[in-house]
DNA sequence: TCTGAAATCTGGAGCGCTCCACTGTCGCGC
DNA sequence: GCGCGACAGTGGAGCGCTCCAGATTTCAGA
């Protein structure tokens, strides 16, 4: 009876220290497999004081599920992926948000970044390759629409922009209203040479280029229209501040992509010893940790983080769960929040 | 020998467009799974012209490995988990450099951050359900060992402080080194009251105060020591500043737990009427993208991310593949970056 | 022609889990 | 005393993959 040639030994701390299975539950619990698995994902079929038992014995043996086992038996991985750019700091404001709106609807998250050397393909494949089963793409080319077409295979919400692909939801900012706000602001100031810095290929850039332009006429000030190519970093702040610095005549107010650009293009003017607001006011865009800091103090168009994070999610969900869908959009508000980098012309 | 009752059809698009497995590569290549799964992994024991028939097949139906079923058939996920916080952008800038060195030494890199109701141990525990083989934490908080004693169940590196724990290693940058230069600076400039904002259970914050310490004994300032408790975050750099602006009497410079602390100092000074870097000069940590922009141009101590990054990545990996190596200690390089909010006291 | 080794390919077991269909055991009403 | 439903618990199949131990073919060398 004891001819064991297996070693039986409980699992030596030999290299890999052997992470508990449920069958090590089991068996410590002296129940089936199947009890067990009941019991931790809390359904009904067991006794309270086998309940107990197992809980115990889980608990003893440091038992933790694995989750690829679990994605792979369900068939379901309820995970939810979320490219994002980890330098732009609107879009951590939006994950922090969107990890309690999973969790409550029982979503998991898996987080991809673009990097250098790692564009929106790889890191959407990560993610794919993980089983997400859903995408929040907080970061995605309107170009190449080849991320955004993923959504044939997986439910997709982009984030900051429309999508521009059927079957594709999309919530974003009223970009609209925050812009119309903006320049509502400083045409009240009393400015009219406005220009507009673009966010190039950024989320939502598109829509305030438009807005502005839209806002721009409504103030009557068509001709005034002005809009500098850029991105939404500090470098694209400073490359249009140098150029603006070099034109000779200054605008008096620019309406800035995002905050990354207004502190850029802050920096490049006050270092061409232009005073903001004195001679030139600036708004920026988003809202993040930054602007309302420093004496950067930054008169910018705030995005609702959670609730963007809060309808990406849900919209991932219900479309998960319903399947198709039409593609829906959702447009969270926007408000100016007045500070100190704006002023009436001199 | 077509008597086929199986609907053949070509997977419908109907709900989930279902997606392709090996065994359906297989089929339409004419070979055995097993095969499939050799040439996709690019092992040997293929001839060349199934390899072909296999790639093709595979790249048809959209075939895209499933990492949870590898994973428990492999028994390993080769995967790294970091644990992150999203508002740290050094975070980012050692992220951004993991993912390059993760890939080539063939490992997957899963993010999980840190946020409001989702603490390192929530974030932790995502991280190891999803089966990382190793952690690299970024935050991690001394005084609870508890996510640093992981360590006894999966490789683990700390970022940014020594490891308290024996079997964990660190890497972290030259802190004494880094400080020692910006006192030297600070002193060579002749500044006798330089004070220490300290970055409470932040990373590194431990030695960056004891570095000050004995860098101001080098100086003979012993008797100018001063500590002020803080955090690593904007809020702290602006509260110390309200603390100093309140004593009446100003120190003529402040060594910053890090930038984001310095330059919420800058603003509290600022906003207080006090010249930065006439009255006062600060110094700060990180040389995160934010430190050499807009008007903050800040001095400020550079770490070395990609450094730490590819140092990290490594460890964990050798780790993995070693099993039991004493707790291993690396320190990056440390470099003092001297920009515009220095200058000798008046 | 036979042997054997290299090259190519196959089937089955099994990773840790969930789900389904099933077996017992009660207790309760008729 | 019998049937019946509710509850407690079990065992096996199978998710998509990798690995192991063969099976089959090919071809050189004796």
């Amino acid at each position: 009876m004891d001819e064991a040639l297996e070693p039986q030994q409980e699992a030596a701390p030999k290299g890999a220290p052997q992470r508990a299975t449920m069958a090590d539950v089991a068996t410590r619990a002296g129940v089936s497999r199947t009890l067990v698995s009941l019991v931790l994902r809390d359904r009904p079929g067991a006794g309270a004081a086998t309940r107990e038992r197992v809980l115990k014995a889980a608990e003893e043996l440091g038992y933790r599920p694995d989750s690829a086992a679990q994605m792979l038996a369900r068939g379901r991985s309820r995970t939810l992926g979320v490219l994002m750019n980890l330098e732009q700091p609107f879009h951590a404001e939006v994950v922090k948000a969107i990890y309690p709106a999973a969790a409550q609807l029982g979503y998991d998250v898996l987080l991809s970044a673009v990097a250098p050397g790692r564009d929106e393909h790889m890191a959407t494949g990560a993610l794919l390759g993980h089983r997400c089963e859903a995408l929040v793409l907080l970061v995605s080319d309107p170009e190449s629409h080849a991320t955004e077409r993923l959504g044939g295979s997986v439910p997709t919400v982009v984030v900051g922009r429309k999508a521009t692909t059927p079957g594709v939801d999309s919530v974003h900012t009223a970009e609209a209203k925050g812009v119309r706000q903006a320049v509502d602001h400083l045409a009240d100031l009393g400015h009219r040479r406005i220009v507009h810095i673009d966010g190039g290929k950024g989320p939502g850039s598109a829509d305030r280029r438009s807005a502005y332009r839209a806002a721009m006429r409504r103030h009557r000030l068509a001709d005034e229209i002005r809009v500098i190519p850029g991105a939404q970093d500090e470098d694209a702040g400073i490359a249009a501040g140098m150029l603006l610095l070099s034109e000779g005549e200054l605008p008096t107010a620019v309406l800035a992509a995002n905050d990354r650009c207004a502190i850029g293009l802050m920096h490049a003017l006050r270092s061409g010893g232009v005073d903001v607001p004195g001679d030139v006011s600036i708004v920026g865009y988003d809202d993040g940790n930054l602007s309302h800091l420093s004496h950067i103090n930054l008169t910018t168009v705030r995005q609702d983080a959670p609730g963007i994070a809060e309808h990406a999610v849900r919209n991932a969900v219900e479309r998960l769960e319903n399947g198709s869908l039409p593609g829906r959009e959702t447009e969270c508000d926007a408000k100016l929040v007045v500070r100190a980098t704006t002023a009436p012309p001199r």
